[in-house]
RNA sequence: GCCCGAGUAGCUCAGUUGGCAGAGCAGCUGUCUUGUAAACAGCAGGUCAGGAGUUCGAUUCUCCUCUCGGGCUCCA
């Protein structure tokens, strides 16, 4: 009998009889490693269990402890969904199901355009749990295009995969290209089309639960129809999958619209319109405090504020080109300055300061020996943000941007470049954010001004400052603006989520647009590179990170209300306002909280609104000049003197705690 | 913009065959005078998102609009 040799990932080798399965080789191994493995990885690319081995082959197993088994797990649990989605509504067809981070989800069209209920859940998720405790096996088999598309005849979308897939186009990850179709069959008859690997059968999945459902357009284009996803979450196991659903939990209470409420920070008044903010006195006092440290910052580094009006008469956004790309963005114009002849004049919102800050530069004839010329403004832009994208502060219409644009000759764009980089992670490290990786986003296709040399050009620049910065750099095509490609900066917060913070974006075209020059050191006119960057994003957007990362517990630095002194009894009073105004002295924002609540029920007042100190003051305190401090997430502490609390405060001001 | 869901007091939420609108917290007024996470009592608070329709009668049923939430697409 003909044999096979395998190797082992400890360099062992096996000798087995030829065709045998990983499964086979898992037994051998002993019965341990036969209950745990999922999937077989042979020379590297993983496999079902059930794939005969070739003769010497590097076979290695996979179990629910190796990170890289969850595709798979998500990929089957995702195939049990449309058996069960299918079962339970006849004539329901099914396009796409791929494994996402943290799980899975699986796009339908159910008979009659019906859509999936919370209530409908539970009867999946009942049918999902029968069809794993039937423990069916996944069976693989393959069938050449004419055939598979025969066996998908009802099911359309898997067609339309097949077909794209045989064009060569397998961006969707739905069927592998090549010359047959592979497919997995159930213990009980279902039929998928997939790639695989799967597990051996669907007793080894389980640790799921539905989480969302929504409209999805097919293939994401919304060009094509619209389907109905469900999203779930799959994990190895039990414990990581209640992990998962705690972090969940645990972002949902930092959800800034949810804080912002509780803290009365801001709010969007039904009156005003979708998307547009009112900040209440103690969110204003916190963005206050974030743009003027920002504002110092910039003073310092070499930039100039300048400042400019909400609204343009069209021809300045004609030139800039926005009406041209950026027209759907744009609030309608207001037409105004209406002559005799019933002609009017088209005003419009502005989306972008950029214009703006090109007609100062414009206003007066301008020399190398001021370039880099820096140019700062708090810009607040509108932008008519289609009505289902509208999101809180992080996507907003009417929103202010700390905008700078930097004119600089060709020859100084790089170390530009880098000192603003340099300058955007250093500030934001500031303001507690120190997790971060950089995206370097390339021309759009078909919507972009310039040549593909221009545009080569100012991304090579990018790249090579982004590559200097010692931070991950990944690839984003496509993403650019109209304008010239950018480096965004992506920051982590403090439970991991990433945000899109600064983007820095190299621009030869608006210079070009608007026919800017500057008279260099030869006496001749040169066309001055423009660089456009924005380091918070918008205020908005940056404001909402903050309060996410701090949970609403903001550092000294920026709480809006440092300190809350509370007089143990009324008799103690004039004490704590004694204290308050000292405080105050030394500019630190203080309030009183009278006696007339229980001291315990004030001390969880001031808990509740996460302000950094709580001091009380009482008959101990009066009589030596101190103070009982009681610190967020720290031990009270009793009989500390009040000079030694004042520098304390100050130090955490000071190193923005 | 598209698919789905929701909107009741400042906040969190009750409110069924369509019949006078409720609670807790917050607020206000008293009393209590407190040493580290909920003292006691009382009062006030609502065009039930807005507008049409059906009905003797609509918070409840129908339609439209607005706003919000979850997705898709888009994006700072």
């Amino acid at each position: 009998m003909p044999e096979i040799t395998i190797t082992l990932p400890d360099g062992s080798a096996r000798t087995l009889a030829d065709g045998a399965t990983g499964a086979d080789l898992a037994a051998d191994i002993g019965p341990g490693l036969a209950k745990a493995a999922l999937v077989v990885e042979v020379d590297g690319e993983p496999h079902d269990l059930a794939t005969p081995l070739p003769d010497g082959a590097k076979v290695r197993f996979l179990t629910s402890r190796d990170p890289e088994v969850l595709e798979h797990i998500r990929h089957s649990t995702a195939h049990v969904l449309a058996q069960a989605v299918l079962e339970l509504w006849p004539g329901a067809t099914f396009a796409g199901g791929p494994p996402i981070e943290d799980g899975f989800y699986y796009d339908f069209e159910l008979p009659g355009g019906a859509t999936f209920t919370e209530e409908d859940f539970e009867r999946i998720d009942a049918r999902m749990r029968e069809i794993i405790a039937a423990d069916q096996s996944f069976e693989r088999f393959e069938l050449p295009l004419d055939q598979a598309k025969e066996l998908m005849a009802d099911h359309p979308y898997k067609q339309t995969f097949m077909d794209l897939a045989a064009a060569g186009d397998d961006a969707d990850g739905e069927v592998s290209s090549g010359e047959v179709i592979s497919f997995y069959r159930n213990g009980d008859g279902f039929v998928d089309m997939c790639r695989g690997p799967h597990v051996p059968s669907t007793g080894r999945l389980g640790h799921f639960q539905l989480t969302r459902t929504g409209g999805a357009y097919f293939r994401g284009s919304e060009e094509n129809p619209m389907l109905q996803r469900i999203y779930a979450a799959a994990f190895a196991d039990k414990k990581e999958l209640r992990a998962h659903l705690h972090r969940l939990e645990e972002a949902a209470k930092r959800d800034h619209r949810k804080l912002g409420v509780e803290l009365d920070l801001f709010s969007f008044p039904e009156e005003v319109g979708s998307g547009l903010a009112v900040f209440h006195p103690k969110g204003g006092i916190i963005r206050r405090l974030m743009e003027d440290y920002s504002r110092q910052r910039h003073e310092e580094a070499g930039y100039e504020f300048v400042y400019s009006p909400h609204i343009s008469k069209s021809n300045l956004f004609e030139t800039s080109g926005h009406l041209q790309w950026f027209a759907d963005g744009m609030f309608p114009p207001m037409q105004l300055d209406h002559d005799h002849d019933g002609g009017s004049t088209d005003y419009y919102l502005k989306p972008m300061n950029c214009p703006f800050h090109i007609l100062i530069f414009k206003n007066r004839q301008r020399s190398y020996r001021e370039l880099p010329l820096r140019m700062f403004e708090f810009g607040s832009v509108y932008r008519y943000e289609k009505s289902g994208v509208v999101h809180g502060l992080t996507r907003v219409r009417g929103m202010t941007q700390d905008d700078a644009h930097i004119f600089t000759t060709k020859d100084q764009m790089v170390d530009e470049l880098e000192s603003i980089l340099l300058f955007v992670l250093d500030l934001l490290r500031d303001y507690g954010l120190d997790d971060f990786y950089l995206e370097l986003s390339t021309k759009p296709d078909g919507k972009a001004v310039g040549t593909d040399d221009e545009w080569d050009e100012a991304t090579a620049a990018l790249r090579s400052v982004a590559e200097k910065m010692d931070i991950e750099l990944v690839m984003d095509p496509g993403g650019g603006a109209f304008y010239g490609p950018k480096i965004s900066v992506q920051a982590r917060d403090a439970i991991g989520r990433t945000w899109q913070m600064s983007t820095i974006q190299v621009d030869f075209q608006l210079p070009q647009r608007f026919e800017m020059t500057y008279i260099g050191p030869d006496g001749e006119r040169h066309r001055p590179i423009m660089i456009h960057r924005a380091l918070f994003g918008s205020v908005e957007r940056f404001f909402a990170v903050l309060l996410e990362h701090y949970a609403g517990a903001y550092p000294a630095w920026l709480a809006p209300e440092q300190v809350r002194i509370l007089p143990v009894s009324e008799a103690h009073a004039d004490y704590a306002h004694e204290v308050a105004a000292e405080l105050r002295g030394h500019g630190f924002r203080i309030e009183v909280a009278a006696a007339d609540e229980t001291l315990g029920n004030r001390i969880r007042r001031a808990k509740g609104e996460k302000l950094p100190y709580v001091l009380v003051v009482g008959d101990d305190d009066v009589a030596h000049r101190t103070v009982g401090v009681n610190p967020r997430g720290n031990e009270v502490e009793r009989d500390v003197p009040l000079g030694g609390f004042i520098e304390r405060l100050g130090a955490d001001v000071a190193a923005k705690r």
